[in-house]
DNA sequence: TACACACCCTGTAGTGGCTACAGGGTCAAG
DNA sequence: CTTGACCCTGTAGCCACTACAGGGTGTGTA
């Protein structure tokens, strides 16, 4: 099995294949003469589930914290329900936040209807008024009026996301 | 107004400030004689609505848009209206998918409920039981058995997320 | 034999929105 | 005269890819 026929099998793109085998989640394969990989059913099947807990977002780290239970079956799997517990929690997190969100913008949406000019549009003064400080639509059920110099940390956390995969 | 002032003041990183202006998003503030940045009150009007609409998670380049509209307010507003629509759409489209996430991420969270060896694990068996194409617990309710191959265009999507800022 | 075309290789750079340094300068207080 | 807080520029890192440049290989057809 060659890399286009491996990529064809899992609906993995080839580049992707390739960095997950420099990103140490896949094992090298073996290479033909011409250096050409050359992939058997194992590949396949690891391939498989790397991309069934990508879909699951879980992150390549853990992916590859779980490819170590998979090798050494006799360690205790406390681990794995953490991750997995670790993992909920984030996108409940997420999922939460999503939910905000689409509440603060569809009150944002909320202030314009038809076509005006940007001077009338009920959005762009909602936003120019929420910079003043002002309450605005979209935040005002927040139960946060003003709360000046309070960040500063609150950007520390990082919660990147990407949108898993399909199902493989 | 000295770059950490306005830091203070808006909650927002020193270096996120100086990475909006090299992103064109705030403009050039005048320097002092040893090279220091010196802010007036529409910097900090026009950071805090950079920031207000990033709590939207609003990306940079549209909020960029948005600003060509405070400043040309004869301008249609249409176009307003079409990018809190889109965002709108983004955000619901994720919210979505972070719905069927926790729902899968349960269903496999319950596959183990205490400590066994990581061979006993209800969680590993359902990952690798996916990696063979069989029925899973997690995605069984997708109404998709087996869909193999028809992927190599869906990981063409990419819907990054940065998680919102609080609202300033 | 010549060529086209599909596939494969490596390596590097780009995405977004920051964050984290390294390596230096400036300025006020003690 | 030193300490420390602040400021500067520039670069590299994060994540999970994606996209390309610049080359080699293999198969089918004219």
């Amino acid at each position: 099995m060659r890399i286009g026929e491996l990529s064809q099998a899992t609906g993995v793109d080839v580049e992707t294949i390739r960095y997950y085998e420099k990103s140490g989640l896949l094992p090298e394969p073996a290479r033909g003469g011409n250096g050409y990989r050359t992939y058997g059913p194992a590949h396949l099947e690891r391939l498989s589930f790397v991309r069934h807990c990508r879909a699951l977002d879980i992150p390549l780290a853990d992916i590859k914290r779980l490819l170590e239970f998979v090798a050494h079956p006799e360690a205790d799997c406390g681990d794995i329900n953490r991750l997995i517990d670790t993992q909920l929690a984030r996108v409940q997190a997420r999922l939460q936040s999503m939910q905000v969100l689409e509440r603060q913008l569809r009150a944002l949406r909320g202030q314009c209807d038809a076509h005006h000019t940007a001077r009338e549009c009920g959005i762009l003064h909602e936003l120019v008024a929420a910079a003043h400080g002002e309450a605005c639509a979209c935040h005002q059920e927040a139960g946060a009026g003003e709360r000046p110099a309070e960040g500063a940390g609150t950007a520390k956390r990082r919660a990147k996301h990407v949108k898993p995969i399909e199902p493989a």
